[in-house]
DNA sequence: TGCCAGTTTCAACAATTGTTGAAATTATAG
DNA sequence: CTATAATTTCAACAATTGTTGAAACTGGCA
């Protein structure tokens, strides 16, 4: 027997660990945090129940490691693809799209995006951004030093607009990412397979502009406050 | 003993039902659906375990009832709104700012739009929009043939854009506002206060700019696939 | 009054939950 | 090889889950 016959009967160690990972990831993106099981992750996974426990302590530490594990990467991509563009821009004066761009790029330029782990991320996130019971240290203290830093490069971008008005059109930006990325599968049926929500670039090249434009019109200087009907 | 103090210590049998949907809202509003016990709800209602099953039948029923009871109402006003501004608007050509605000005025002139029950009902919006195990009968084949209203009225508003860039736009618009109606608080705790939540008028003010924009953006003729850096 | 349909409670069911401690296995180092 | 540590399994725990059938209660009608 070789050893890949060996490694598809008896996993190595170390790769049972992520593979507890990897079926928590897909099983929690699909049901949330309380439609799993222990004991579903374990049986996805090929291994008995009490090894998450060994490896991971609580059920909620897994389901934070399973969502640290990616955001991590993503994250870093999403700081330096800013900073590039920042260096790259007139010194001090930014372009939205440009902004908008490094914030969404990374999403999709990341090489294995097309493997079904990186989807479910996607989800997953759409799920805790969207509930309001995971607000805690995770999302918040994990997301928000890098949201900052897209904030402030938006107000070199945006000098004359209002910070409320900034902050109110990142909430809008980040509910049509999340929801998009999250493939649910929606759109497709409203458009009668018109669109396809596994296209990212097409889902890519749509949000850029729309959110660009979104910025530039909500953050002029001259709305006091809009006349409304 | 007057009938106040006698209805808060036994309320009548007709409350009892729609007791239950209210602590049902409010709870998995909060949690999800599988993170509440029907015993919970009981609770909360101060009612007996069984009679949820009693009203409702089983646990998912119930979920789809507490769902329905805002959306027929939500709904109807929403379609009144958009045929008002169709009559009012050009013939055969209403304006993009008006349709969205059709789309979007009715969840903040709902006249009981503070009461507790109505925030909860948004963040279960956005709880089953952002899921992909929601798609079934219920949000599907009840929200689509409105929304495929509104998007009749933004062909007519939109007459040179394509199809597939005003669903992509929509996909936007529906993920911007399910989450800012959700009121998660993190826009509130990123903007340390300087946004808030619960400010639905300046949310609905904000979110008219932004997506009227982004679909005049979006669905401008002369797009082929946008040159994409 | 007595009866009856609509509500509500009581008690219990089989199944499943997260978690744990001890035993068994495997790898690593001496 | 042996011993020591890391990993994995086994078995079981107390608590909780959705659901149900029968009993108790309610108000309105004859």
């Amino acid at each position: 027997m070789n050893t890949a016959i060996k490694r598809q009967q008896a996993p190595s160690r170390e790769d049972r660990r992520t593979r507890i990972l990897d079926a928590a990831e897909a099983l929690f993106s699909r049901h949330g945090y309380d439609g799993v099981t222990l004991r579903a992750i374990a049986r996805s996974a090929g291994v008995d129940v009490a090894l998450a426990n060994y490896h991971f302590g609580r059920k909620r530490a897994l389901f934070d490691a399973v969502l640290l594990r990616r955001a991590e990467v993503m994250n870093a991509r999403r700081l330096a693809d800013l900073e590039a563009c920042l260096e790259e821009a007139a010194p001090g004066r930014p372009s939205v799209e440009a902004i908008i761009r490094a914030y969404l790029r990374p999403l999709l330029t990341i090489p294995e995006v097309h493997e079904e782990g990186w989807k479910n991320y996607y989800a997953l996130v759409a799920y805790v951004n969207n509930s309001p019971q995971w607000g805690g240290i995770l999302m918040t203290q994990f997301f928000n030093p890098l949201i900052d830093r897209f904030i402030d490069a938006l107000r070199l971008a945006l000098p004359d607009a209002r910070d409320e008005d900034i902050y109110w059109a990142y909430q809008f930006l980040s509910g049509a990412l999340t929801l998009t990325f999250a493939q649910t599968g929606r759109l497709d049926e409203l458009s009668r397979g018109l669109c396809r929500s596994d296209d990212l670039q097409a889902a890519y090249e749509h949000m850029v502009g729309f959110v660009t434009a979104g910025f530039e019109r909500v953050c002029r200087a001259d709305s006091g406050t809009p006349a409304g009907q």
